[in-house]
DNA sequence: GTAGGGATTTGAACGCGTTAAAATCTTCCA
DNA sequence: TGGAAGATTTTAACGCGTTCAAATCCCTAC
């Protein structure tokens, strides 16, 4: 209410803005608090008044980018469990690599830092339970082994993106790369789980992802130059 | 040659043995290059002249903890495809477990640091090539379908169990629900590719794992405590 | 035994994230 | 319009990782 939010709320603004441009131009480790605040026109002591911290600075944005991408996610309601698990992940996909000076580090961030716990927490389940629907949806339809429980493995392949998504994080792969390792990952773990018709789409895919590993250039395995 | 290597050499690993006990007592943030000089017994930049950093203290560490690692899985030359993959995680387990303190600081800094790239590199691509013989040899056996392509799942059950590690790491799991996670992982990339007896085999343990974390404890849930 | 050269130490400094105190400005109410 | 309450700014400081320059020590070689 009043004058006082408002320009309180201009003033955060102001600073995630510069926060986002100084981040993707010079990475999360070249960002001073000191330029933040002379590019955001505020001093220093009121980005702690304001965030909290250096850290704190980024859980808004990582709040508001796992929420699109679980948001993005609920459009995949039709489909072959696989279509659907693999749509899930390209969801995610398309959110970080709009970006990636940026997400690079917001996701090493992210899924690193002990500050961000409860984000990280509250995210991975949702994008969990997510992936469990899509299971138990198959169950119903007979596509996924009854014993299975849901839950428990959607929380492994989500495991398993995550681990994705940290490679690519890392620059120790391609986008091209990340799309296969997740695609193949996603795949590896349904393989088993999967029957009939849906099974064969697995294979099926795993077996293409798998080619186009292979036969195409290795990133992985080139730059070992020793150490 | 000389005294000279002998006394560099000896500050070394008194400078190791120093950072070893501090970072399992105040853990990797707690510890000050200046109160691991006076520890030591050394200077500041004698650190620095030795190491290059606080960083690259750990990467000597690192290197042989993997080494141990690998050679540990070594040992794992008998039994069934499923036996040897869960014989080489638990292999990594127990050196990891054995100084949970430290290891836990170490597992963070190892898989998220930007300077620890090329150990990681390496030592993953000795875990996954490790992986990859077992599958290899399951190919030969008849227990693994002939058309997967080993270091590549290798690769990716790899990622898998980084990412339990990093999860038990982050306190997020205990050592029952590390344990749990890892095994459940390892079978689920594995049913789909195993045949016959040996698939038998992966469903039973998965089933057995799956009631662990259904019917027990369940600490991931319940650890939000918010803050 | 003694000079010389190399590494270590000393002492200081830099930039960083972070925080505290008083000074200043903005906003709201009478 | 004037004053009170609040947040922001100023200014300074702390501890941290890191690095520099000169002084000092230890080892090697004559």
């Amino acid at each position: 209410m009043g004058l006082f939010e408002e320009h309180k709320a201009e003033r955060r603004a102001r600073i995630l803005v510069a926060a986002r441009e100084l981040i993707a131009e010079l990475g999360y480790d070249g960002l001073t608090m000191r330029d933040l605040a002379k590019a955001s026109r505020v001093s220093v002591p009121t980005l702690y008044n304001l965030f909290g911290g250096k850290q704190a600075l980024l859980l808004g944005e990582l709040e508001s980018t796992f929420a699109a991408v679980v948001a993005g996610t609920e459009q995949a309601r039709t489909g072959s469990v696989v279509d659907r698990a693999l749509a899930i992940c390209e969801a995610g996909n398309a959110d970080l690599l709009a970006a990636p000076r940026y997400s690079r580090e917001l996701i090493l961030l992210f899924l690193t830092s002990s500050e961000t716990a409860e984000v990280r927490r509250a995210s991975a389940e949702s994008y969990a339970e997510l992936m469990a629907d899509v299971l138990r949806d198959g169950q119903k339809a007979g596509e996924v082994q009854a014993w299975v429980e849901p839950l428990i493995l959607a929380r492994r392949m989500f495991a398993h993106y995550q681990l994705a998504m940290i490679e690519w994080a890392r620059g120790e792969v391609d986008t091209d790369g990340f799309r296969a390792a997740t695609r193949f990952g996603m795949c590896a773990m349904l393989l088993g789980v999967t029957r009939g018709k849906a099974q064969r789409q697995v294979t099926q895919e795993m077996q293409a992802v798998q080619s186009t590993m292979t036969s195409g250039r290795r990133p992985k395995t080139r730059a070992r130059k020793g150490g």
